[in-house]
DNA sequence: GAGGAATATGAATGGTCATTCACTATCATA
DNA sequence: TATGATAGTGAATGACCATTCATATTCCTC
């Protein structure tokens, strides 16, 4: 099994993998398609990854490892909460409107089975989610956010509203971007938390 | 083809589909699998749909009648602008709440597909964000709702909250009851959108 | 209750792929 | 440059499963 001497095959085959199955649908795309794209055989496809359905899981754990750490972890803690809620709707927005291939897996393909949306919600997601957590608990006690909101729960719907808007984006004809949606969006949710 | 003397099996055969698919995901759920639970055979299934992708339509269209015929077409409208919302919120809770196996079809198994989602948004969901937006620019001519928000966007990010609440729901396999959440959602969305 | 129409059956068909594996090519080392 | 190790190939395999259709059953009408 390769791993060093890789002339980068994996991150090929990764590469042609979204953009096959952003066009057609993981059941669709085929392993010989993804490995024409790619330019290797279809057995090589087996010498990187266990089978295709190891190739999905792959590409949605790069995904969320550029997206964890491109910054969101520590977006600046010497801020108010609500600056720093304001930034993580930014950059949410920005990272996921970056690529639309990726954004279409990550919205509609890789949601295609329940354990795997369990997998998911178990691992990257709830770390995401504990950072958002963690700022309206910050605003809640800097007496800016309504603390009769549970902060998990209300984090769950901020995060929902994050995710429609890229919804909305991945379905509509891409010649807006995402990120200019950013400002109105923390208006909404950072409104939603604040006292009244 | 089948039309009066049905002998419920149309219902029934979507009855089984919905369990099955719910159970196994739409990809793993064989034709064979929903006839032997309806208790047909195999080809009964071709008299009452044309191939399985139209099961799953008849599904999704069963589902959809039901939910807009609920009642959320006329939620009062002597009300405030507020106390619509907090109905909507509460209707739509309640009603995808009340089954498990057809939530878990809505929320999981319907995205699968770019096409699906993509009619889903232009037809049945399009009526019912209609509504949302129409109580929101209600409520900014009561002078109620900030004005600076586009009310289809904002309707929009209403649906994402109840949309993540639900699959939450949906993922936890807790016998909580969705509508139980009702209250504080509906506070998170009239407070994103009051005026301050 | 005969005959034809409407329904229902389920074994057989055929197409589609994921995966395997015997073989070939390339590389690294001495 | 010989040799074993590592990487790559792609045709063949076999499992799976939606759909069909020849046949059987039930229903209706006179």
């Amino acid at each position: 099994m390769p791993s060093q001497k890789d002339n980068g095959k994996h991150a090929l085959i990764l590469d042609a993998a979204i953009v096959e199955i952003a066009q057609s649908g993981y059941h669709r795309t085929t392993v010989a398609k993804i490995a024409r794209r790619a330019g290797v055989a279809d057995g090589t496809i087996y010498l990187y990854f266990k089978g295709k359905e190891d190739v999905l899981v792959a590409v949605f754990d790069r995904a969320m490892d550029r997206f964890i750490g491109q910054g969101i972890l520590e977006i600046g803690t010497g801020d108010s909460a609500a600056d720093r809620l304001r930034d993580i709707v930014r950059l949410h927005l920005e990272q996921v409107g970056e690529d639309h291939d990726l954004a279409v897996i990550l919205q509609v393909e890789l949601r295609h089975s329940l354990t795997f949306m369990d997998i998911f919600s178990r691992t990257r997601l709830r770390d995401y989610l504990e950072i958002i957590t963690g700022v309206i608990v910050q605003g809640q006690h800097e007496g800016v956010f309504r603390d009769d909101l549970d902060p998990v729960v209300a984090a769950r719907m901020v995060f929902g509203v994050l995710d429609q808007m890229t919804t909305d984006w991945v379905l509509s004809q891409r010649n807006s971007r995402l990120a200019g949606r950013a400002d109105e969006t923390a208006d909404f949710v950072i409104n939603a938390l604040r006292v009244r």
